[in-house]
DNA sequence: GCCGACATGTAAAGGGTTACATGATTTT
DNA sequence: AAAATCATGTAACCCTTTACATGTCGGC
């Protein structure tokens, strides 16, 4: 249901096309939001029918015309609208948990080469938010635009739930190597 | 996908009937996963047609009869190669981020009830972690099965990451209160 | 000549959510 | 008398994922 909002979030902050709000899906926006290219057409041709966006064809040369999307001023207070709402919480559907508990019942080696994997992962996150919030306070961050300083605490987010995620898998990792359990 | 692994987890554990099952997801791993009781009855249909699950019907008096399942040797061995597969990591998709950035750009107020709302979740969410956890060392941790051991380390990820999540919320209300960004 | 970027879509399969449906027993 | 618990399901709808489909341009 979110993903209209999610988009018309992209396009109060600048006008796009499908295919380009699909590509800041995948750079910035993929830490908070996933959605593939078909997602976002449908999305967008059903904001266009509630009149949450608008577009104007822009003809290109060599390249197929593309249909440059904008929120329109209902869509604006569809968005207000829907930042007071209460938002329910997302409910936890984490594979590796399950894992964890099966393999206590099954197979108890065979989960090791899961959390490394795992823990890479984790550690190649950890890296690439990092390198994202340095570039954003490469300035002072009171000059950061509104949007650039909530966009810096979001990252944060991430990067202290990820950086909990690491003390939790040593704890996983230690448990695996010594059988027992602490605290 | 991974619903039926998770309902073969349960099963390894004990047979149960889908109604258990269901309620079984309502109390402990509904921190892990979530489902309802349609899903857990198609599931459960899919894994009999796979014959990773068989059934015996058992007459009550008074109740419809019941269907307990249990897990068969292919699905036991199906549930073994799922543990060693490579998870891939849930894709992030957390409203609450979106409305951080909406509201940059549209209505910088609006998010201050909603901060507190989720704050009041969080809070219960990690009171009840932390009565979980005590009842699981009520007794010495070496002395768990190893499931109950298991149980204790998914859920210990729980607690790490709701700690987590409220030390972002407060550098949050910072930002909201002071509309200065720190670190 | 092939691959990747640009740009837009359709189709099918699977998973999740909500509502509907039944029917007995126990609790309030 | 009404509501909750036990127990199983069907139907419809929506969302997500994956694959298919088309066509141009620029670089290697």
């Amino acid at each position: 249901m979110a993903l209209g909002e999610v988009i018309l979030t992209v396009l109060a902050h600048r006008s796009m096309t499908g295919y380009e709000i699909a590509r800041n899906f995948d750079r910035t926006l993929s830490w908070f939001w996933r959605a593939s290219h078909q997602q976002i057409y449908r999305e967008l041709a059903r904001l266009g029918r509630g009149k949450c966006v608008s577009f104007r064809v822009v003809p290109q040369q060599g390249k197929p015309d593309k249909k440059v999307y904008a929120i329109t001023l209902r869509g604006r207070s569809e968005l207000k609208r829907w930042i007071a709402e209460p938002t329910d919480q997302p409910n936890p559907r984490y594979d590796l948990l399950v894992k964890i508990l099966a393999s206590s019942l099954l197979d108890r080696k065979a989960l090791r080469p899961e959390i490394d994997r795992v823990e890479t992962t984790t550690t190649s996150i950890l890296a690439q938010l990092q390198t994202m919030l340095r570039e954003c306070i490469a300035r002072p961050l009171g000059k950061l635009s509104p949007y650039d300083q909530a966009l810096y605490l979001a990252l944060r987010r991430g990067l202290l739930l990820v950086e909990a995620q690491r003390a939790w898998l040593n704890e996983v990792k230690d448990y695996l190597d010594s059988g027992r359990l602490k605290e």
